[in-house]
RNA sequence: GGCGCGUUGGUCAAGCGGUUAAGACACGGCCCUUUCACGGCUGUAACAGGGGUUCGAUUCCCCUACGCGUCACCA
């Protein structure tokens, strides 16, 4: 007994407060309604990642009501990058997502139940620690690496399981007198657990997302606190989502199979868990098999891919909230102008297994997104998007924001709104043929139609344009172009006797479509002359002539 | 290999013992229409395999297969 007590004392000799004096600091949340307190906790080891993006919005929905905080598990220095904090700060900004309490910036944070930077936690980790220690949960290894690896290769060869437990666990009864003349030598330690588990007893919680979980209790002495007292993933989860009061532990599930040690972590501590929410990855295509997306390989892997490529934020949450609660569809079609963030968010909802990312309906969902925002908004984001990306398309939509704003609002109806954009790398073709910078002039017409019809419709619509006609006018003008030129001034009339015609109303429509745009298809003609105005349509038609 | 999790059309997915097995994307057709788009209608297409339990299994249980995850002084 008294021996424990001097080993604390031993190992941390610095350390003077007790865990009953920290728990103080970190009063209990108070939480009229239930509302839950989540977390999204990285480590600052690259830039902002799909998955991290997903489960940071699931984070945040789910305490939509309630607390989401920013923490930043940085206590793995080897694979730190600069930059890391604010780039999954900024990141998660850009999409929408902010949090409540937590980091915000390298080195400042807001809230009362910090420091939410593991590295400047490392005394607190230390208190508990030597509580453990105390407790008999806890004792120093001073095993190698080199010892380490040499005993997993004689379990591998004896077939046993691998690991530092049991029979295996040389450092487990080391006695007071040894360790201090280790310790005295110099002798560089990890902490570890006392496993009190038995492999042949079950342990099992409910998942908020997969249901129930029952697996062998953990007989493993993991690591604490590693050489330089920092701790383990495992030690700090379960240190600081019990201090930061979180309720609601919402991670990847590749952490399903670390849970029976966290949950031991809890028992021996005196804590009581969280809840559970593993969800699944976000898994690609490749072979026709499903994989994980890979940072490495996938592009589209990184939040930095969408940027590029011109999708908005909003379209990209809206398709990761399709893919998180598969009702979110169903709810859109209901409320299609609602802000996404009304939307009843359910972990309960969510798919037990990994949804393959699908860029066509990321695609889909996004010409949605945009076809409901007002051409203002569409013009201020392709903007936007163009300074960054395209700088002389930036240059053209600015030159005359009214004009450019306007060409977005070509059939840009309540009812039925034209959805040909889906990502703002789009705009420069949409828009090409409003620009002379951006148009090559050519003019492709019908193969059907001879030249000199061509030539006949163009001269005769010169003489029959006139800017000041409404749109029911100037079709009508026309429809009047047809009969004296040999063309069906109804499609109906033509498809009843398509041989007493060269063509239709269609064609001539297509004609000087076309002599004013270039395309064979393009929005409401009437539209795009009305805006280029008398002078140009006028240019347009005699230069095809 | 051990331990978990998963498996409904090409993709995302409803379904929780009895259904003609929803819907969305993609694809095909038709309609609307001066083009395209939008919209409407419509078509092709699925319960991994094998055993149980049951009057009855996509739904419950077991086994097999496949996929994924994890077995660090990384998170």
């Amino acid at each position: 007994m008294d021996d424990k007590q001097a080993l604390a004392a031993l190992l941390f000799p610095h350390v003077t407060k007790t865990p009953e004096e920290i728990m103080q600091k970190y009063p209990r949340r108070v939480r009229e309604n239930g509302e839950k307190v989540t977390r999204f906790a990285p480590s600052p080891t690259g830039f902002l990642h799909i998955g991290g993006l997903f489960t940071a919005m699931v984070n945040r929905r789910v305490a939509a009501d309630g607390v989401c905080y920013l923490r930043i598990e940085d206590t793995d220095k080897k694979r730190e990058v600069a930059d890391g904090v604010t780039g999954i700060i900024d990141g998660l900004h850009s999409f929408g997502i902010d949090f409540d309490e937590g980091m915000t910036g390298p080195q400042s944070e807001t809230g009362e139940y910090g420091p939410y930077l593991q590295s400047k936690r490392k005394e607190i980790y230390q208190v508990f620690a030597k509580s453990l220690v105390e407790k008999g949960f806890a004792y120093p290894c001073f095993c190698t690496e080199e010892a380490l690896a040499q005993q997993r290769a004689e379990q591998e060869a004896q077939k046993q399981n691998p690991g530092y437990y049991g029979r295996w666990a040389a450092c487990r009864e080391l006695t007071l007198e040894d360790i201090k003349a280790r310790l005295e030598r110099g002798e560089p330690f990890v902490l570890r657990l006392r496993s009190p588990g038995r492999p042949d007893h079950k342990c099992s919680f409910k998942d908020a997302v997969k249901g129930k979980i029952e697996m062998p209790e953990n007989e493993q002495d993991i690591v604490l606190l590693k050489r330089d007292g920092i701790p383990t993933y495992h030690f700090a989860h379960a240190v600081d989502d019990t201090l930061m009061g979180t309720t609601h532990v919402i991670r990847g599930d590749e952490w399903i199979s670390s849970a029976p040690v966290h949950l031991q972590l809890f028992y021996v501590l005196g804590f009581k868990p969280p809840v559970y929410a593993h969800v699944s990855p976000i898994m690609k295509e490749e072979d026709g098999g499903k994989r994980k997306l890979s940072k490495r390989k996938d592009p589209e892997a990184s939040v930095e891919y969408y940027r590029q490529e011109g999708y908005p934020a909003a379209s990209v949450i809206e398709y990761l909230l399709t893919i998180a609660n598969s009702n979110f569809e169903d709810w859109r079609k209901a409320n299609p102008k609602a802000d996404n963030r009304e939307f009843p968010f359910k972990l309960s909802a969510m798919s037990r297994s990994g949804a393959l990312f699908d860029l066509k309906k990321l695609n889909d969902v996004s010409k949605n997104v945009i076809s409901v925002m007002p051409a203002k908004e569409v013009f201020a984001l392709a903007a936007g998007w163009a300074r960054e990306y395209d700088p002389p398309l930036f240059e053209l939509l600015s030159r005359d924001k009214a004009f450019a704003t306007a060409i977005f609002d070509i059939d840009r109806t309540p009812v039925k709104p034209r959805k040909d954009i889906g990502k703002w790398s789009d705009v420069r073709d949409y828009v090409s043929y409003f620009y002379d910078e951006l148009w090559d002039r050519q003019r492709p017409m019908p193969e059907n139609l001879s030249k000199e019809d061509v030539r006949a419709v163009l001269s005769a619509y010169l003489d029959a344009y006139n800017p000041a006609h409404s749109k029911d006018e100037w079709f009508a003008a026309i429809k009047d172009l047809c009969e004296p030129l040999g063309f069906a001034r109804e499609v109906k009339e033509y498809k009843k006797n398509p041989d007493g015609y060269k063509g239709h109303v269609g064609d001539v429509s297509s004609i000087l479509r076309i002599a004013v745009t270039g395309r064979k298809n393009t929005p409401d003609l009437y539209a795009i002359m009305q805006l280029l105005g008398e002078e140009q349509v006028r240019q347009r038609l005699s230069e095809c002539l």
